[in-house]
DNA sequence: AATGAATGAGGTTTCATTCAT
DNA sequence: GATGAATGAAACCTCATTCAT
């Protein structure tokens, strides 16, 4: 898709002779691939230059450093994540359909790359990459999503920041579906619909009682 | 803690000459908290011996190799969780207070080691070690424990295995509970027990509302 | 001599920069230096890439492995010495003749190197290597030379392979040449020639005892 | 065999105190089987000890160096097999037949340790060793034997040193045997009776023609 | 815009060898 | 006479990164 375009792109440009912002976005796309396959300490440079068919020296002019290269890749994903969340999300009318919708979409978002990416979003929950705290801040992307879906369904939209008690709320609910999302790995005889359906059946009367848990500290 | 005693009897030892006993329990401690602060590919076997105060030899002779000694660590961390986790639900009568002890007794697990333990914790989740294999198997430990819990509740203590759904549902609860602990880690103003309150009130109403759940496919 | 000549070569770039192609023969020829003088295990990476003035990545990218490099070696000097004897060897018009020709090629080819050789192809009989199995091929190389040798005189050209019986012949006469040569390092006194007359007084009457031999089991 | 009965002399004693004597003689057997089973760098002290029930200060004291036991148990083999083939010419009649009984008696003793040997035997023609130069010494023990073997039998029974030419000539033999004994490894098939008449068809002739290479330099 | 060549630093692991008891 | 504990040194190999062209 995405990427096979870019190769042709690429290819188009004779003499290897490839404008600087069509190989900076090919980094980023060859650089999401190959951590996904091979984890971040797994992926090399050398083969990440070799995959983009240039020279290493190329790379660094792009990518920065590998480290850097990670923390852009991750905000890619993030990005793209969102989108499929919002737009998936927006549409509905209640809370438990927002609910429903938003884990469908992030299901069917990793079912989608499923060899690929899995791996990817696992590593957003562990310190595998160069340094946890870039991680989670590069998480709470996702997080927010959620506390703004919730705070949304309760007319409190401040917008500069969630009370700690939704933050919470939204990390368990995050959690809970990456984990099972992990455990979908293994278990591909489930439908992500079956799944969707469980996890908002398990989840949204939970958070309907919220207005109990304000009430809390 | 534990650390500091063995220290302290390791210490006693004339000559470096500590015997062979201590030094095993001392690898193993010393490589959690190493593993822990660094991650499996940042930690190395040469600092692990400069902490131990010993040549790499010595840590070799005792911890087999890196990839052994990870493992190891991972047992120990797994099983410790496992039997304050079991304590603390086994006396509880009903599910929710269950539920309500068990994450507290997670979440005081982490409180104890907060600095270090997280981020082992959450290494468990991720493609950050040797092999995924071995560390989804460790902790698969945790979920079953709660797998376990759940089936109890309803009477269906099957021996074998449970059914995928209560796996899924497993799955999600220790994600949740996970993820939140993760997130704690940058509020410490919050309280456990606060923190264990509100999962718990969001997680249990879905629970009870398990009987629908198993009725799907 | 090429080894001369292209440290010459070598020292010509400046800066170190020098064509990989040229590196590539530089690891060849002092590599096998150093497994001569060294033997492989003796041999170390390090040592080889300071003699070659280069770091160790170096090295390594164009040797692949230790064990690689010392089968390219092995390789190598395979052909080299085969190649002077069947040059010596095909303008003979007999038997006794060709193999005179063929003794004394073999050690004039030690005698070139003297010091450094003898040792390399002594290794070729021993398990001196990563595994006496490549060694082994590589040795019969020049056993099949031999047999083949052999054969041509009998008009018996099978093409596939030689008998047991021709070829233990044929590891007989080499076992004797290369022993006497390893022999002859300690002697210097004693002329090629001279040798090579003695060897082929003393091995062929019995090679010309063949037809006998071949009517053994 | 030797072995055994050193096994059972060894346990016979309590508390592992066992006399100096016993244990020396130990080392140096079980020393003989670990460096055929392995070479001189696969095999290591710490196994070597392992094997033989004791620590390895132990055995540092008793063999003093892993190069001085290289040498000790070398010397050992080159004796065993020194009286096997004394033993075998001695009573031969004619050049000959104490050819045809040395090669005999030399397979033979191949044959009979065959799957361990073998690789030592081989380690005698090649730097695998500490230094070839010790090696080389050990080697001449046999080529000494055959030497005085085919001087004899000239009446020439210089007690110093033999002739340049009947040296080489002795290596010339030593180094056909073995190089056939080495090859036989891979060809069970064949009996050692075959191999020796052939060899000796081989090499007898040439032998016989003594008096001419002898007037030569 | 791009590259071939090179490197420093570090990784895991093994071994022969020796204290101090 | 014997040992458990320890070590220094070195081995092979890889990687992210940068000159000089």
């Amino acid at each position: 898709m995405t990427e096979n375009k870019l190769t042709e792109e690429v290819a188009a440009h004779a003499h290897g002779r490839v404008p600087r912002e069509l190989r900076r976005r090919q980094v980023l796309v060859e650089g999401r691939v190959l951590f996904v396959e091979r984890g971040y300490h797994g992926a090399s440079m050398d083969e990440l230059a070799r995959r983009m068919g240039v020279s290493k020296p190329v790379v660094y002019d792009l990518a920065g450093s590998k480290e850097r290269l990670f923390r852009d890749v991750m905000a890619m994903v993030g990005e793209e994540l969102a989108q499929r969340l919002i737009s998936a999300v927006v549409a509905e009318p209640d809370l438990t359909r927002k609910l429903h919708a938003g884990i469908l979409a992030f299901l069917r978002f990793v079912d989608e790359n499923r060899a690929q990416w899995t791996a990817l979003l696992s590593a957003l929950s562990a310190n595998a990459g160069p340094s946890s705290d870039e991680l989670t801040t590069l998480r709470r992307g996702q997080v927010i999503l959620v506390a703004k879906l919730i705070s949304e369904m309760e007319g409190d939209v401040g917008t500069s920041g969630s009370s700690p008690v939704v933050e919470a709320l939204a990390q368990a609910i995050n959690g809970a579906v990456e984990s099972v999302a992990l455990w979908w790995r293994d278990h591909p005889e489930i439908s992500a619909e079956a799944l969707a359906e469980m996890l908002t059946r398990f989840l949204s009367p939970g958070l309907l009682a919220l207005e109990d848990l304000r009430s809390l500290p």
